[in-house]
DNA sequence: GACAATTATATGTTTAAACATCTATTATCA
DNA sequence: TGATAATAGATGTTTAAACATATAATTGTC
């Protein structure tokens, strides 16, 4: 059994408000794997942001994928993916060029030493989540999952005021 | 019923590894709730860690708070209190002061404007937290709470490990 | 087929995060 | 007591985040 978040944060009080401690103890909990995965990193020399595009142009397969495309499928947005791939791009681990269809796409590729910084990576990354989440069974595992879908699913009357 | 994590990120493939994907989930749903908290404070000139430690501050009393002690009550960690809060002495919503019995120590406590700016939000706050999670049944936020805490928990080989 | 609107990316600049190092003060203990 | 370690905080510097704006190419429309 875990540890209430009001006291791990030596919060005077607990929480007034359910809605308030639920969005605290995801952004708490994000925070601690976060930084527990940053050190698994960082031996490597990449930032979890780094990785994430990474592993997205590993999935994308050679042909890559254009600038854009790769900001919204960031697990975190970034306002500045052009000097963020910069930085990938002088590690020489991703590869870009533009498109001859659309001269305005830049398509952006994983490189050979890229492929092979992953592949050093998976075994690390595996068996920490692994063992970061043992604690939990596989029914309570499904169960967080689906509970936090149906968090990011925006509110009925939300959406409806941010599509007038 | 809400997406599929490897949907919302048009992942070529669903995730193989459990754990993975719940990791994923969390930082995920931490990064969208955290960017709608920003759109609530933004107006008022503060970042999510500036009004943190506000609203540490206004749970500490007059007395206030050491660095050191506000550093670890943060939901995210920090590595620069100190310049966190000559931001904030600089927008007047905090004050320090050396303390007498141990010279090392800087009391930072809350501002009469600081406490204006809180009360201002404390409404819109609430309301942004009730209508984000309106989705999701008391039990279900009852029962996410706890989740998460168990998550956070470290591991016990972990922390055996750690403890060395 | 011109021309405004849209889309894709890049650049300039300000601010903050990250990391290492440094100073001052207090605690420890041989 | 006097050297050493530990603690609290500040500072210097490098790097990246954040925000606005600019440039280039394409699309849609009348």
């Amino acid at each position: 059994m875990g540890t209430p978040l009001h006291v791990e944060l030596k919060s005077a009080k607990p929480f007034d408000l359910l809605e308030e401690e639920t969005h605290l103890s995801i952004v708490r909990t994000a925070a601690v794997l976060e930084h527990a995965m940053a050190q698994v990193l960082k031996p490597y020399g990449l930032t979890s942001t780094q990785y994430n595009v990474l592993r997205i142009l590993r999935g994308a397969g050679p042909a890559g994928l254009c600038r854009n495309e790769i900001g919204v499928r960031l697990l975190r947005q970034v306002p500045d993916v052009t000097r963020l791939l910069d930085r990938l791009t002088a590690m020489r681990v991703i590869g870009r060029q533009r498109t001859d269809t659309d001269r305005r796409l830049v398509r952006t590729h994983i490189t050979p030493k890229g492929m092979a910084v992953l592949a050093e990576l998976d075994a690390p990354v595996r068996a920490f989540h692994r063992s970061r989440l043992e604690n939990l069974s596989r029914q309570k595992l499904h169960q967080l999952v689906e509970t936090l879908s149906d968090v990011r699913e925006q509110p009925a009357e939300a959406k409806r005021e941010r599509e007038k």
